[in-house]
RNA sequence: GGAUGGGUUCCCGAGUGGCCAAAGGGGGCAGACUGUAAAUCUGUUAGCUCAGCUUUCGAAGGUUCGAAUCCUUCUCCAUCCA
């Protein structure tokens, strides 16, 4: 099977410019493809990490990839599919965030001896000259057609400001610009970037009469249709000091039934016989398949080091109750702990409360258990004789959220 | 530039002088049931030193014993006209 065939295999492909001649070019290795990665924070996040995979699945199969660091397009922020405008960024978060994305993707992506690109379109959308680029570029545009896009659409109705509207000529440009200095035959993204995308080969083809072909990977959702990766209180980011091993574990294994196949499909890298092997399976027995697509991509993510300590932890915790592995941590002095906390405080330290207002009403609705005993008095005190001879005490908030309290001296 | 409508708590959305920390829904959190799933049912959802107090209804002033509600100015958004 080539790696056209895997890909649709797997689900990964959305919409194409030409089938045939995108399957022709991947599958002999011929494509120069480039994906945009806008530095938008500090850490790349779950839908990035999709791209990066088929980056690195496609060099597999001997295509030249380009990753292309928004350093410009990231200044103006891309309105595609969005409700309201971005937050304007200040340069230095996006250098700042440039620094971060680098370090991340050379974990995922070999850039030795030329086998990848790494470029930031800061360095020729920063300098263009606005009058110039109204002519040269600006005829190749229908205000009418960008318009219609579909990715405009919910901005028809709140309101689409200038800045945001002129998101989709800079990566057209950018693809231009890529075809002529590099040779770049092909851009892939998010299916949220198809208008973009298509800006783009337009551009290329009006310009200079070439064709240039793009391809979009589908959108992570889940079963209800929200996107995936994303959780209340953000983005499951990739930074392990921003979502921790163990929490991206947890979030893997706690996926719905009806998505952790297709998960699995599009996000590891097993071989599709063991998958299909895996889609007959039913009921509690998909716990099993959650186990491995988290054991998977934590290990793809963080290292298989990593995986397994978040893969023990998981187990004794939800299996018994002891601790080891990777289970979040809070370190106190003896000295800060002095001769006790109550529960309220102690659950402030290891932050598993926004507010002490909160942390009476999870005691209060048995919510909070210390070593494996439900606390329902607030005034509850935990003391030294709490801890084990580690010094830890156990710490759980609902069923599945643990903190080990570590008394050190 | 002109006219009109609007900005309410995480989101949507009621509220038009005291009974408002603000209806209802969504989402979140917790409990029950389970498989760390889904569905369902229940409770809860501004903060604090929690039967009390403090901060909140775009912003700043003002009227009033009392303002999310009335007045003034400012600001932002949408629609229509130019």
């Amino acid at each position: 099977m080539q790696i056209f065939e895997e890909l649709q295999a797997r689900g990964l492909l959305a919409q194409l410019t030409d089938e045939k001649e995108i399957r022709e070019l991947i599958n002999n290795g011929k494509a120069t493809f480039y994906i945009g990665f806008d530095p938008t924070a500090e850490s790349l996040h779950v839908g990035h990490f999709m791209a990066l995979c088929l980056m690195k699945r496609l060099q597999m199969a001997g295509n030249k990839p380009i990753a292309l660091l928004g350093g410009g397009t990231g200044m103006i922020g891309d309105p595609s599919g969005r409700t309201d405008m971005r937050q304007m960024m200040t340069v230095e978060t996006i250098n700042h965030n440039i620094e971060c994305f680098k370090k991340q993707m050379s974990r995922f992506i070999d850039f030795s001896d030329g086998k990848a690109l790494m470029v930031n379109n800061a360095d020729w959308l920063m300098n263009l000259n606005y009058i110039e680029v109204l002519r040269e570029i600006g005829p190749h545009f229908s205000v009418n057609k960008m318009l219609r896009a579909e990715c405009y659409k919910q901005r028809m109705e709140k309101g689409l400001s200038f800045l945001e509207f002129n998101y989709m000529i800079m990566q057209s440009y950018d693809f231009y610009k890529l075809y002529t200095d590099y040779g770049c035959n092909m851009q892939f993204g998010g299916d949220d970037q198809w208008s973009n995308m298509l800006g783009g080969t337009e551009l290329i083809r009006r310009k200079l009469g070439k064709d240039a072909h793009a391809m979009t990977i589908t959108l992570l959702l889940n079963s209800e249709g929200k996107k995936m990766g994303k959780t209340q209180s953000g983005a499951v980011w990739l930074d392990p000091n921003k979502t921790s091993p163990y929490d991206f574990y947890q979030y893997w294994r706690n996926v719905a039934d009806a998505d952790v196949l297709k998960c699995i499909r599009m996000l590891t890298f097993l071989p599709l016989e063991q998958i299909d092997e895996m889609d007959k399976w039913e009921g509690s027995q998909l716990n099993k398949a959650k186990e491995i697509l988290a054991y998977e991509l934590t290990s793809l993510v963080h290292g298989e080091e990593e995986a397994k300590k978040a893969d023990t932890a998981a187990k004794a915790l939800f299996s018994g109750g002891s601790k080891g592995g990777s289970v979040p941590t809070t370190e106190i002095s003896e000295a800060d702990f002095g001769d006790g906390l109550t529960i309220i405080e102690a659950l402030e330290k290891c932050s598993l409360i926004p507010s002490r207002g909160e942390g009476r009403r999870l005691v209060q609705q048995g919510g909070v258990k210390v070593n494996d005993e439900k606390i329902t008095d607030i005034g509850f005190m935990l003391t030294k004789e709490s801890a084990d001879e580690d010094g830890i005490i156990m710490i759980q908030k609902g069923k599945k959220t643990f903190c080990q309290l570590k008394i050190t001296k």
